[in-house]
RNA sequence: CGGGCUGUGGCGCAGUUUGGUAGCGCACCGGCUUUGGGUGCCGGGGGCCGUGGGUUCAAAUCCCGCCAGCCCGACCA
């Protein structure tokens, strides 16, 4: 830890993304290639997630389950799609216990089929639908360039599946979870996301309908950061996930998919971060409040005792506060820079001149209000302010990661005009609908298609690149993606 | 898989061209210093120089192979 800080966001946005995950002690690199070591910050920023989304899923009445992570590699190859898309980023275990296995074994990308197999074994009637499952596990794909929380070779997420008695409820159940992870994305990670629907060529593999939150980074890329897919009968086929109507009659099953990961925290480092490095919304930051005491000897040990009275008035509101009164070999200029980097909400300074006056110098790490910088609070003013001043931190970063967004998308006609766009953001054309074109697209300017946004304005247009007549009946979102 | 770069104390690097007892900064340990935006000073500990072979009296340094990592590209739900 020699360097002061990270490469400038300006400068070299891939550098300081790479930089500040470590620095930030978020994670460390794994020992295999593409692994990631989630140090215990990090990982608090994933249960803050997690314990949201997890509680969503719950009272929405799905049950948490743990299927197994080695799957029977003919479960893979049961759905033609499915296997296609994911045989070349599985990892294959062919040895264990000392001998060649009869049948290899996949490390899962992904439960579907797992899941489908037990599916088709608890479903018999109507009755036993909608079967309602969801699982917290860790998947690998091997990705060919992985980057912390974004591509990594083994992840963590969530993952939702269920069976349903015909499309019109496995739709509002696909729906339903896309609404869930905008709301994660909007209200804790302070992340204002497009929800919408994915083109045929960006659709998940064997899913009819795929979903997705896209989210824009602060180099106006996109992310898509939760997804949700509407899986209609193709699992149900290969699965023979079927019940018995009422009349009697054996009938397929509709299932969906849905998964969120931790991936989203990459979307929340690159949503907010800046030269300084990372600015964590206060409901996912693991400390929300950071004290430095501020002395030497006798006057130290005065304002670490003063900054630990603070610290427990503060807890006791319910705020996560640290208190940093064991570091006595770094200066307190260090450590506003390192908290800063670390991208904690608000920091606390206490010293001789602070208790004199009896007050607490309170920083935001980002001004909110033009202008505003440092400010004195009386002392046994500072808990009660802080969670109005958390909450307002929380929305000033919505709020700026959406203006964010609005300049940084515009809506295109002309193919010059296009290319210019998605250099730096987002473009909404029209767009034929024709997976070559989205090629031809990709091989020109790097762009995709991110989203046919749910709640654009119904028209229509000629396509963006070739001039056919537009498809989905309202313009979609093109811009490079992570 | 292709192109480029890099492997030397925990981290970041110099030393390699021209072979000759392995160095610096930070971190770490001990001590001192009146810690408000990356304190200053003194004294310490720590390194099969990525790996295997070759050349040589002698290799971090020269030669050949291999491995790993990073960046760019192809690829990617």
């Amino acid at each position: 830890m020699s360097r002061e800080g990270v490469t400038p966001q300006s400068e070299d946005f891939s550098a300081w993304y790479n930089e500040l995950v470590v620095q930030a002690q978020l994670v460390d690199r794994g020992p295999v290639r593409g692994t990631m070591v989630i140090r215990p910050y990090g990982y608090r920023v994933w249960e803050l997630l997690q314990a949201d989304l997890d509680r969503r899923i719950k009272d929405a009445g799905h049950d948490n389950a743990c299927f197994p992570m080695f799957i029977p590699e003919s479960y893979l190859k049961r759905e033609a799609e499915h296997v296609e898309g994911f045989s070349p980023e599985l990892a294959v275990v062919t040895h264990a216990g000392g001998k060649q296995l009869e049948e290899p074994l996949v490390v899962r990308p992904t439960s579907e089929t797992v899941i489908g197999e037990y599916m088709a074994k608890w479903i018999d009637s109507h009755r036993d639908l909608p079967l309602l499952l969801n699982q917290w596990a860790n998947v690998v794909r091997w990705e060919m360039r992985p980057r912390m929380f974004l591509r990594t070779t083994e992840f963590l997420w969530q993952e939702g599946h269920t069976a349903h008695i015909d499309e019109d409820d496995a739709m509002r159940e696909t729906m339903w979870a896309l609404d869930a992870y905008a709301g994660v994305a909007r209200e804790l990670a302070a992340m204002p996301v497009v929800p919408g629907e994915k083109t045929p060529g960006e659709r998940f593999a064997g899913a009819v309908r795929t979903y997705t939150i896209e989210g824009m980074m602060r180099d106006g890329r996109a992310l898509q950061a939760g997804t949700s897919h509407y899986l209609g009968t193709n699992f149900a086929k290969a699965f023979e996930i079927q019940y018995q109507d009422e009349a009697g009659k054996l009938t397929l099953a509709h299932t969906t998919s849905w998964g969120m990961s931790t991936r989203m925290i990459g979307g929340v480092i690159m949503t907010h971060g800046d030269d300084k490095g990372l600015v964590l919304p206060p409901r996912l930051a693991p400390y929300q409040v950071v004290i430095v005491p501020i002395g030497r000897k006798e006057q130290g040990e005065q304002a670490a005792a003063e900054a630990r009275r603070l610290g427990a008035a503060i807890k006791s509101m319910g705020i996560r506060v640290h208190v940093d009164d064991n570091r006595p070999q770094l200066s307190p200029g260090f450590k506003f820079n390192e908290w800063e980097m670390r991208g904690v909400p608000v920091r606390i300074e206490l010293g001789k001149r602070d208790i004199e006056g009896g007050v607490a110098t309170v920083v935001r790490r980002l001004p909110t209000v033009e202008g505003q910088g440092k400010e004195q609070i009386p002392l046994d003013k500072v808990p009660e302010l802080l969670p109005g001043m958390l909450a307002d931190f929380q929305s000033f970063l919505l709020a700026r990661a959406e203006t964010f967004r609005e300049e940084h998308t515009a809506e295109v006609d002309g193919w010059d005009a296009f290319g210019a766009q998605v250099g730096g953001g987002w473009a909404r054309a029209f767009h034929c609908g024709r997976t070559a074109c989205e090629d031809d697209i990709k091989a020109e300017t790097a762009a995709t298609p991110r989203v046919i946004a749910a709640d654009a304005p119904e028209e229509t247009g000629v396509c963006v690149r070739c001039g056919e007549p537009s498809a989905y009946g309202k313009r979609v979102i093109f811009g490079k993606a992570y």
